[in-house]
DNA sequence: ATGGCGAATGATAGCGCTAACATACTTGGG
DNA sequence: CCCAAGTATGTTAGCGCTATCATTCGCCAT
């Protein structure tokens, strides 16, 4: 009597697995694994063996299989309001030329800067059960809080500088950076300040540069209350918010733009309407974009280092999964880049 | 005598997995997974118990399981070149928006405009056994093609039209694109063109642009051989090819920069050089970055739908998973935008 | 000799989920 | 009242790897 059929396996695909492999270099899977995975536990000799097999056959190991054996995956999860924002883009190369040499690869989420949607964005991405996780800001949704305390998973808040991180943290100061703009344009001699920034709702980066730049005001005794405007980042935003100012605070001397674009936007529409920059109007921006240094006049602005709070933070995932000791809060330097768009003669 | 000892479970982490939520719901751990991924599949009031469990554990299933055993990863793996060049960005923004919807996460990877990078990326994406890949470009290293070929998963390239994709494609004739900006700066009274395009290298798009651009000025018998300058996107470089242009054919009367970045930088250098743009010298574009119709003078360029061709990808991808019919080529079209900078007076 | 130790490799048993099949229970037509 | 065809849920057996422990084989100190 035949034996009882067993059910039809359900290998998926025609792929080459590591027990093909293993036979064809006469050894055990585990072997090869050990020979992918841990190269210095195998004998040199078997392991040109198994590399030639691994060679010959094409075999590509499935990471989700190793990883549910091993419970580590190469994969970090990186959230950011959006790529489209250059600033997160330079943050990402870092993430990326740092990961994947050490062989990880990025699960990208785009939040459009909604905690809400940043949530649900972590339970996507722990549901991979990433190796890290690198969150923009520090400002979170209770149930992110919730989630990433239950995962366990090592965590990295970029971008700010906030006093507990929830595990590490590679940032700057918004608030001293957006005070020391202010500084600089008193000593230029500007007194009549006004502020753009992006929508500081669920962005602790732009209400950090707003809580600086009002303590500046406050500090050097400056008209208040300042004009304030929320804009999101783009040029024509930047050219209305400044219309905008000029309009209902015609003395307004000089304005602080909260980032690049904006400034940019602003410079090309005083070029439209001849307005004298940095004669009539001072402008400062702020991310030192490629832009600030080439646009005309070029353009003061806080310079900040984008891509090495990417590598950084990368670095401090990786020494972490290594169990090596490292601290836990990288603050790192903003520099003023004083150029002609506040250069006034005095 | 006690029983033989087992050995230690090596259980991972403390978390939660199916079989509590289906304990606490009082029903199999198989009706918890269908009760999340196929709820019109389980009875209304269990369904209700289900959910209530996952709540109440804060389950998160861990999708690398989920995914060996059903062999359908919910990730697509995306190669582009580099996240800092926005019209990726853009891209990868509307991949993002359409696939986040459907529940997909993105795999990263940014090649440096290397295939051999690129390869290598493939090898790493696959390894996760992504649903589906989408590529920059149609020209690959050989053994991309052999990866993809083996692997079987369903694979959009993207920005170029070539006649035999490897599966699927969204893009638009880069070839075209240029040939249409010789012709308007042909039309608007231009004849001594020069090109400044990305590197060619391994950049098919570049490439398109390049034979684009020599077949029109064979077509239409202008100046030959036109100059020609490779430079890497940025403000910078831009403003130097131009200067270079100038020294070398200083009866240049237009230049085609095939991105907007470097004829954004040369419009700022002509600015800088009072160089009457578009008296004394044509300028065009290629993207139509949001810089083009804001710089003063604003920039004739071509529109290209750039957060289309991700959205579409994403959109073929999903159809295929989803076993429908798809077409296997979408060409996009392009649009010259005719501005300030090619507007001369005739 | 001999036993102890490290290096290399192998056998076994899962990792946490879901496909495939099995079973119970419902419905309704003849 | 019975059986066919659904509907809802459960049981079993993997998915393709790797952690863990076991085994084998030298090699050297005693």
């Amino acid at each position: 009597m035949a034996p009882r059929s067993k059910r039809a396996p359900r290998s998926g695909s025609n792929k080459v697995r590591i027990e093909e492999v293993a036979r064809r270099a006469g050894v055990s899977p585990i072997t090869v694994s050990r020979a992918l995975n841990t190269p210095e536990k195998v004998n040199e000799t078997t392991r040109v063996a198994v590399l030639k097999a691994v060679e010959e056959t094409g075999y590509i190991p499935n990471r989700l299989a190793g990883s549910l054996a091993s419970n580590r995956s190469k994969t970090v999860g990186v959230i950011v309001p959006t790529v489209t924002n250059s600033i997160f883009a330079d943050k990402i190369r870092g993430l990326g030329d740092v990961l994947s040499g050490a062989g990880y690869q990025i699960l990208l989420g785009q939040s459009g800067y909604s905690l809400d949607a940043e949530a649900d964005l972590v339970a996507a991405l722990l549901a991979q059960s990433p190796s890290g996780l690198v969150l923009t800001g520090s400002t979170h949704a209770h149930r992110t809080h919730v989630m990433l305390e239950r995962s366990g998973v090592p965590v990295v808040e970029t971008w700010t500088s906030a006093e507990f991180p929830i595990d590490m943290q590679v940032g700057f100061s918004n608030e001293a950076a957006a005070f020391a703009v202010v500084e600089h344009l008193v000593a230029a001699g500007y007194r009549d300040l006004a502020l753009v920034v992006a929508p500081v709702q669920d962005n602790d980066r732009a209400l950090g540069r707003l809580e600086g730049f009002r303590k500046a005001i406050a500090h050097f005794g400056l008209r208040q209350p300042a004009p304030e405007r929320e804009a999101a980042f783009s040029l024509r935003n930047g050219a209305e918010a400044l219309v905008n100012i000029l309009e209902t605070h015609p003395d307004t001397d000089a304005i602080f733009f909260a980032n690049d674009i904006l400034a940019a936007g602003a410079l090309l529409e005083c070029r439209r309407r001849n307005i004298a920059v940095p004669g009539r109007l001072g402008v400062a921006g702020f991310d030192d974009l490629e832009i600030a240094a080439e646009i005309v006049p070029s353009l003061t602005t806080v310079a900040v280092p984008r891509y090495e709070i990417g590598s950084r933070a990368a670095q401090m995932l990786l020494a972490r999964l290594d169990n090596a000791e490292t601290g836990r809060r990288v603050q790192l330097d903003f520099t003023i880049m004083e150029r002609e768009s506040t250069r006034r003669e005095r």
